[in-house]
RNA sequence: GGGCCGCUAGCUCAGUUGGCAGAGCACCGCCCUUUUAAGGCGGGUGUCGAAGGUUCAAAUCCUUCGCGGCUCACCA
């Protein structure tokens, strides 16, 4: 029967119902007990009286009686349906109602023959009518496209997917407790941005009409978490979204969720030392060990993690030493050698993070510390005391991803000023990314900044090892997609 | 944005060399009071992603477009 079809036939049972003066959609529904708790206290349930309330998923019918599965959000239970117990003009209530309607029933709790934990139904109401058909009882719901965009299918049928949802919403509320456990205050900053910083990229814009003003979406919070350091804040944090104008892929979504945390009087390996605690424990709380399997791989998250030098990582993976290289043509000439045709307005270190970026990242599969890099490449960062190319950076990976950055950060206003006039001089000669002047952040830290080590860690990346997905969007409840012709343009 | 792959019934999928559009589940009708992918009998419900083109004939071949997946580019 075509969808039509079958959408007609349950609105015929809708108005059925209404001419029997049966309301589809009640307003509630008092429930006594949840699957799981009825199949998992059996002995003290047995022949107890309980309400349940959930979506009937299954129905098999056998004349004067007949069985189903109800699902609630503890799992599904079998329900028996009989003659005898239920009488004659329920029981053809029951027979007509559809796989996807959401009931309330009410019955006594028992075993039947083959040992299956079942309530005896002595009494339903329909709480929800269901119009269109669920997929496949067997089979399930496998498309994709269809499973993105309509997730409360994906939701209703596969129950990996319901598990991997509340793992992401665990990971979050224990990476909050954590915090608060070591004294992080929680805060909240502007997500719309007169001007946008704090990460190379291009940001989404949007425009406030009575002020007839142009918005950024925040690239990150870092600026405005540091001016709360200067404020006299002294350990702060945000968890919530950042906005990047940027492709999709297995590993991006245009909105996703960063945690980024400051501490006053705190450096880099400071920050190194929460970032392997903090992703520790949500290893270890949520998978139980910090030796896990992710993709395949055996990860072994025990500390400390492996510490190793920019430079040191790109000699080793790529044979040359770049910390003796002096002429961006010397680097190009490399890079070619290895495949590479750099942009030809590339630095000398923008063509080393090109050869990082393609030979070093993918390796680093046990959790590694890459650290010290190029001050060009980091405009927000210290200077190393003993090399002033250098900055204290270091940014963490695992699984040959990188999940997230740190610097001590940088205080010196004066030299905040160099680095983004030097950014502002990238921009002129088009490049998008390079961060725009902030007076306003520097004149905060003309007021004095502590010393400062800053931390953020991408958590849907986090999410990603500790479901086992390789793509981003199974950590996203809803990732963006883009629109079916059909549904273009009809005013939304 | 590039490359490769996919799009057929509500769902999961077949469809050969171009020759009447198929199956299972779901659904509809009938039978069945302990089943569990319940069972038995009967019923096919479709804009083959869209639009062009080739052909006596297109789900199938060609072109363009749309959406998705993987991957590359970029990042967290």
């Amino acid at each position: 029967m075509a969808q039509q079809d079958l959408k007609e036939s349950r609105i015929k049972k809708l108005n059925d119902l209404i001419g029997k003066k049966i309301n589809p959609y009640p307003l509630k529904y008092d429930v006594t007990h949840k699957a799981a708790e009825i199949r998992d206290n059996f002995e003290k349930l047995e022949k107890a009286k309980v309400k349940i309330a959930g979506r009937l998923m299954l129905m098999r019918m056998h004349g004067k009686s007949g069985f189903g599965h109800v699902k609630d959000d503890s799992g599904k239970i079998q329900i028996y349906v009989a003659l005898n117990f239920i009488g004659e003009e329920k029981l053809a209530f029951f027979k007509s109602l559809d796989i996807g309607d959401i009931l309330g029933l009410e019955g006594e709790v028992f075993k039947t023959h083959t040992g299956e934990i079942t309530v005896n139904v002595f009494d339903f109401t329909i709480l929800s009518k269901s119009l269109l058909p669920l997929p496949e009882k067997w089979h399930g719901l496998s498309d994709v496209e269809v499973r993105y965009r309509q997730r409360y299918l994906d939701l209703i049928i596969n129950e990996d997917v319901r598990e991997s949802f509340k793992t992401r919403s665990r990971a979050i509320q224990l990476a909050r407790s954590f915090l608060k456990e070591k004294g992080f205050l929680e805060v909240e900053t502007p997500m719309m941005q007169p001007i946008y910083g704090g990460a190379y990229a291009r940001p989404f814009i949007t425009h406030h009409n009575a002020l007839d003003m142009d918005l950024y979406l925040r690239i990150a919070p870092e600026l405005y978490l540091k001016r709360l350091i200067v404020g006299g804040f002294e350990k702060v944090y945000e968890l919530n979204r950042n906005f990047r104008n940027e492709g999709i892929s297995t590993r991006h979504n245009p909105e996703f969720t960063m945690l980024e945390l400051y501490q006053a009087y705190a450096d880099y390996n400071d920050m190194m030392n929460i970032c392997e605690d903090l992703v520790c424990y949500l290893v270890r709380e949520i998978k139980g060990s910090l030796e896990i399997e992710y993709q395949g791989q055996k990860l072994s998250l025990n500390k400390p993690w492996k510490r190793i030098k920019y430079f040191d990582a790109l000699q080793q993976f790529t044979g040359v030493d770049f910390s003796k290289i002096k002429d961006p043509e010397e680097a190009r000439s490399e890079a070619k050698k290895m495949g590479f045709e750099p942009d030809p307005k590339a630095s000398l270190w923008e063509i080393a993070n090109i050869l990082f970026e393609e030979k070093v990242e993918t390796n680093l599969i046990q959790p590694t510390f890459i650290m010290d890099y190029p001050k060009e490449l980091s405009p927000l960062a210290k200077q190393k005391p003993d090399d002033p190319e250098l900055v204290e950076r270091f940014e963490p990976y695992i699984g040959g991803r990188e999940i997230g950055n740190a610097f001590s950060e940088l205080n010196d206003p004066l030299e905040q000023r160099k680095r983004f006039e030097e950014q502002v001089e990238k921009r002129k000669q088009g490049n998008w990314e390079a961060h725009p002047m902030d007076m306003d952040f520097l004149t905060a830290l003309e007021y004095g900044m502590p010393p400062t080590g800053g931390l953020g860690i991408g958590m849907d990346r986090i999410i990603m090892l500790l479901v086992d997905t390789n793509s981003i969007r199974d950590t996203i409840l809803f990732p963006l997609l883009k629109p079916k012709a059909e549904e273009k343009g009809d005013g939304a």
